[in-house]
DNA sequence: TTGAAAGCGCTAACAG
DNA sequence: CTGTTAGCGCTTTCAA
């Protein structure tokens, strides 16, 4: 390469690394050769090197939900800020496209991987690379993760509900094997059972992880069949479908049926009626699963694992109100 | 490594690739010390020789904003599918960041790069690597590029209004600077002089692409002013700005106000009222840049450049009625 | 049918 | 202060 500098291979290394004393005369000598060529150092070959790739990896089950895009931005803005770039891989809820990535990424020699996993992990997939699980965690996994306090949130949630008056709530949920699905459950049943109330099970109705229109018709028909008062969707994909049953049935929010919804996001507010949700605290989840991999990348996190439980907070507005009388 | 297989470091690479006949002892031995050890092949090695990454680049303003989220979306679904990964990085439409994330995707050697620009590119960044501009087109620059037809979707929109009644269209624009914003423009110019009506300037408001508090300030204090009877945002950041600002105002669309947003999602119908749309093919955008980029990387494109646009289609529902009496 | 060895572009140890 | 060189882990000639 640039021997057009009329130096040494090694000092262009030094020059743009700035690893070395450089006389004036040969460190001009390389900026202007590398300028006139422009010449862009290979960091394929840096990272074999220098056994760094400044890489780390996030596989998600979707990147077009608002909740996973949310938690990339946020991953990403954390690592660009040290440094690193990163790998961005859907598992479409498909496990074997989740296997795929994960030893996709880690042949890539990314420095660290952040995983929502389609199924709840039982053992790590691998000790090769770091590895932290984001959002669907797994009741006693002993590895790095970053989740948030569902138990708490759904109480939270349910509570303001039976405060209201709500006897009746139906509880869509998508995959009841995952325990942040299980998690939120409970936090549900804790409220009633707080209240003295008996949980009718058949107000929880598991949609599965399909297509929209399944997941809306199943809703749909819950919501005439067991006449509830309230509905507490406890993903943002189950909230969608649920608006959009509500709205197929012509109901009104909240006159006939009050609504909390999970995640927050900007339209929140704007849609008919604006939506009471329970809000992750997205950015920080995605932050915090990057400043993990890094610490760990360092070595400078000792043996224990991180567990981290973020607080979500109920956003308040328009979807909730008292229960329909004789209902 | 594994001669833990008792065999050369060849021939591993031989059946790990297929790449050569290799008798079945040895086949075995290779596979079991492979399946013993958990070896995962080194791709940054891999990619070092081969000179190829089978990494694709994309680099888009905001990975939170919805469209580019569905873009970044598509782009990934279509590479992997071709065996690609995807390095993400943001420009949060910083042009430094911009050029920073160029380079470093460049350095990294990806195959191919996917740019929503954050202003008009007018020289291609470097021919070093093959480049697909997305969604920000620029009047003639000689590079491939992916876009919508966006003088005659917002001609198509314009023409709807005019349609209703409307005579005085608020339309909120971004940044003038950017050819896509202007070819809008143009589109609704072009509806109302068709009708001989003669377009009043100031209904035409530059917001720029800061904070969107600072927008829906600017909106509001638009709608305020100029008496609009119908509202038509070009982009989607713009048109939350926009509903923001009629919410603040305790307008009712359509009866006080029409509007028709740009882009189409899952939340649109649900918005109240439910949202009509300028919405441009999202998904065919991303799949059609990986589509190109991967073309060229086989190098079984010409010398020619690709100039793709994609039509938008209105999506009629709600949110545009006649305008007010007396307006 | 297999192995030895060169070399991808870089960094870092070692010499000078 | 600068250059030479080994070697990161892989693929692929070239020999055997």
């Amino acid at each position: 390469m640039a021997k057009r500098a009329g130096v040494s291979i090694a000092t262009v290394s030094y020059v743009l690394n700035g690893s070395r004393k450089v006389s004036p005369e040969l460190r001009e000598a390389v900026l202007r050769a590398v300028e006139e060529m422009g010449y862009i150092p290979n960091a394929v070959a840096k990272s074999l090197r220098e056994q760094r790739t400044r890489t780390l990896g996030i596989v998600v089950p979707d990147i077009g939900n608002p909740f996973f895009s949310a938690l990339i931005q946020a991953f990403e803005a954390c690592a660009r800020e040290q440094g690193y770039r990163v790998i961005v891989a859907s598992s479409e809820e498909d496990g074997s496209l989740e296997e795929d990535a994960l030893l996709n990424l880690t042949g890539r020699q990314v420095e660290g991987i952040a995983l929502v996993p389609t199924q709840d992990l039982h053992n790590p997939p691998s000790k090769q690379v770091p590895l932290v699980v984001l959002d669907r965690l797994s009741r006693s996994l002993d590895v790095d993760a970053v989740g948030v306090e569902n138990e708490a949130s759904a109480y939270l949630a349910t509570r303001f509900l039976l405060e209201q008056g709500h006897r009746r709530i139906l509880v869509p949920a998508s995959d009841l094997r995952l325990t942040n699905i299980q998690e939120r459950i409970q936090g549900y049943l804790r409220a009633l059972e707080e209240r003295g109330l008996k949980a009718d099970p058949s107000l929880l109705v598991e949609c599965g992880r399909g297509p929209l229109e399944g997941v809306r018709r199943r809703i749909a028909e819950a919501i005439q069949r067991l006449q509830p008062t309230a509905v507490f969707p406890i993903t943002n994909r189950l909230t969608l479908a649920t608006l959009r049953a509500i709205r197929e049935l012509g109901l009104r929010v909240p006159q006939d049926l009050s609504v909390i919804g999970f995640d927050d996001f900007e339209w929140s507010h704007l849609l008919d009626p604006p939506l009471t949700v329970v809000a992750q605290p997205v950015e920080a989840l995605g932050r915090e699963a990057c400043r993990i991999l890094l610490q760990r990348v360092l070595g400078l996190s000792g043996q224990g694992v991180y567990q981290v439980r973020l607080p979500c907070t109920l956003e308040v507005r328009g979807s909730v109100g008292p229960p329909r009388r004789g209902a």
